[in-house]
DNA sequence: AATTGCGCACGAG
DNA sequence: CTCGTGCGCAATT
């Protein structure tokens, strides 16, 4: 799996590129990466590649050169590929279909069709097919031919792991413009004005049309790569900007600190901290409302009177990426006046709800585009006092009191709170089903960052990845689900938090798909040992017992204790212990989710 | 010299 | 018309 790190990195450089409209491409990619970070663009580039395969970054082909997608934020219309999407995208067994069925214009998405189609078939009012589903994880499901032709600009994408991606490379090659089937077959690069300038991309290309995918692209782009940032012509320009932590241990990462994307993640905490202190000037003089909070320029400016990472270059760019990110994430909200706000108490319990919620919203922004007006309003009041936490939060528990804790991943489930309670295995039944049908129409309650999302940037929300993918494995109808005792069982509270009980039963769970080994967990549980007392080693057992032994070593490699699994979010999950999407999907939605929740319930109860 | 910003043209819904 | 993309060139750093 891709370091944590790189994958920061990467991202955030593709972002970065794509912000400033420049080619994502593996030479820009590899050259920003090193300056930023000293890391060496072999390295980068090996490490792009893994993304590759775990389709957190796309790899496509966009009139005629080759091009890297921020998987996460491919989204875009789901268009009304509607009738084809729907059908055939909708039994998810068959990954292929799916990636069939999802790409656009240069970008594809693997994610939308999930999204557009079946989640809300009888919603009339909710747009067929929301928007933005961040994933990463669909992706994950498309397992090989990862070629999607693509019917606008002429772009394939090619995901790693397939094996005879060489086949699809070509013919989406030669899918794709003439001139660019040309250049792949003959290699010829005369084809397009660009071609000139730009040698690289059709060298790069023509490769590709000979052999298979990844591995060959690889040693082109090694080519490509290395020549740009490597050692003879100009390695050294980067290395003598920021010395210091590059060079010295670039290698396998380990340099840094100890977390994981250290840089990065450090630049959002700063930013964070940065909003959080600039909005406390304004409120503190202006007193008022009416004041503004920072913007990004007041952002850069008060980070750049900080002192940053040793090595590390504040440009403009930069943390305008890293702010999306958080904004993403949820530790930060832009106002829809372009303002920036830090997300209510300390990001960890409040984000994820604030995030999927945004998500959430996010999806049903265009069906809804006339509430937006609305909601502008309560938006800068909300501004005004506080991030938008409180006010999203509220509106996602319904049980109320008993939210802040919570609400962090209930919110993907809390839609059910209106059902009734459940028995154990009822409950998990259902709670995929639910996850699944229903985030709409929580979403529908809060508007108000819906607008706040048609200013940022597009950006994919985990949060109904998940969703998107649990249920479409599995199927039923929740109103078919006999639910009823569960005295145990909050309303409010997701239903999932059922599976912990007792009296879950393995054999029902693996009936649904589950065989992750709920017998460990339980063991676990009716061990009487909290997560919360859970060690990295508990942890790590227990993922071992849940079926996910390998996965349980990214938990012990990034110290993932009790606390912290309770804290974690689906991102982190998904992206931050570098495990592949499917499992980390199966991970978070099944056990994490699950164990937050309990957790969370328990502590209510208590109160 | 390297980066960044961005107008503008493209092609697809 | 709206969007995502990215070329090409000017402005910055």
């Amino acid at each position: 799996m891709s370091e944590p790190k790189y994958r920061e990195w990467i991202l955030e450089t593709i972002d970065s590129l794509r912000s400033r409209k420049a080619r994502p491409d593996l030479e820009r990619i590899c050259r920003m990466v090193r300056r930023r970070h000293g890391s060496d663009p072999d390295k980068t580039r090996a490490e792009l590649e893994k993304l590759i395969q775990e389709q957190t970054v796309l790899k496509v082909s966009y009139k005629g050169s080759i091009s890297y997608r921020n998987a996460a934020k491919v989204q875009r219309k789901c268009r009304k590929r509607t009738e084809q999407t729907t059908d055939s995208c909708e039994p998810l067994g068959e990954h292929d279909k799916r990636a069939r069925c999802n790409n656009n214009d240069g970008a594809l998405s693997l994610t939308d069709q999930e999204e557009c189609e079946d989640k809300e078939p009888e919603e009339p009012g909710a747009s067929p097919c929301p928007d933005p589903l961040p994933q990463t994880s669909p992706s994950a499901l498309v397992k090989e031919e990862q070629i999607l032709p693509q019917s606008s600009g002429n772009s394939f994408v090619s995901c790693g792991a397939s094996g005879h991606s060489a086949g699809s490379v070509k013919a989406s090659a030669s899918r794709d413009k003439s001139s660019v089937a040309e250049a792949g077959a003959t290699g010829s690069s005369l084809h397009r004005d660009a071609a000139n300038r730009r040698a690289e991309g059709d060298v790069t290309l023509g490769h590709e049309g000979s052999d298979d995918d990844d591995d060959d692209s690889d040693e082109k782009e090694k080519k490509t790569c290395s020549s740009a940032g490597s050692p003879h012509p100009r390695n050294k320009p980067p290395a003598s900007t920021k010395p210091k932590l590059k060079e010295g241990a670039k290698g396998s990462g380990t340099r840094c600190s100890d977390s994981p994307d250290e840089s990065s993640a450090d630049l959002g905490d700063r930013l964070v901290s940065a909003v959080r202190s600039l909005s406390e000037r304004h409120r503190g003089s202006a007193a008022t409302r009416g004041h503004a909070p920072p913007g990004l320029k007041e952002i850069l400016d008060y980070l750049s009177t900080q002192r940053g990472m040793p090595g590390e270059k504040l440009t403009r760019n930069r943390v305008k990426v890293v702010l999306e990110r958080e904004i993403e994430r949820g530790r930060l909200r832009r106002t829809r006046l372009g303002h920036i706000t830090a997300a209510a108490r300390g990001m960890g319990a409040a984000k994820p709800s604030a995030r999927l919620l945004k998500s959430a919203l996010q999806d049903r922004r265009l069906a809804k585009k006339e509430e937006v007006k609305t909601e502008e309003r309560m938006e800068v009041e909300s501004e005004e006092h506080d991030t938008v936490g409180s006010a999203e939060d509220v509106p996602i528990t319904d049980g109320g009191p008993a939210g802040v804790k919570a609400s962090p991943d209930t919110q993907v489930q809390n839609d059910n709170g209106t059902d009734p309670p459940l028995t154990s295995d009822q409950c998990s039944l259902q709670q995929e089903v639910d996850v699944g049908g229903r985030e709409e129409q929580t979403v529908s309650v809060e508007p108000e960052d819906a607008e706040k999302n048609t200013d940022a940037p597009d950006q994919l929300h985990p949060s109904t990845e998940d969703q998107l993918i649990v249920t479409s494995e599995t199927v039923k109808a929740p109103s078919s689900i006999p639910l009823r005792n569960c005295a145990d069982c909050k309303l409010e509270v997701g239903v999932s938090s059922c599976l912990l009980t007792p009296s879950a039963s393995p054999g029902a769970a693996e009936e649904r798909g589950m065989n992750e080994g709920i017998g460990g967990f339980l063991k676990f549980e009716t061990g009487g040992m909290s997560p919360v007392d859970w060690t990295v080693a508990d942890v790590v057992s227990y993922f071992t017992a849940a079926g996910f032994p390998e996965q349980a070593l990214a938990f012990r490699t990034q110290e993932i204790d009790g606390k912290s699994l309770l804290l974690m979010q689906r991102n982190d999950v998904l992206t931050g212990l570098s495990i592949r999407l499917g499992p980390a999907l199966k991970i978070y939605e099944r056990h994490v989710k699950v164990l937050q929740r309990t957790h969370f319930q328990e502590d209510e109860a208590f109160c």
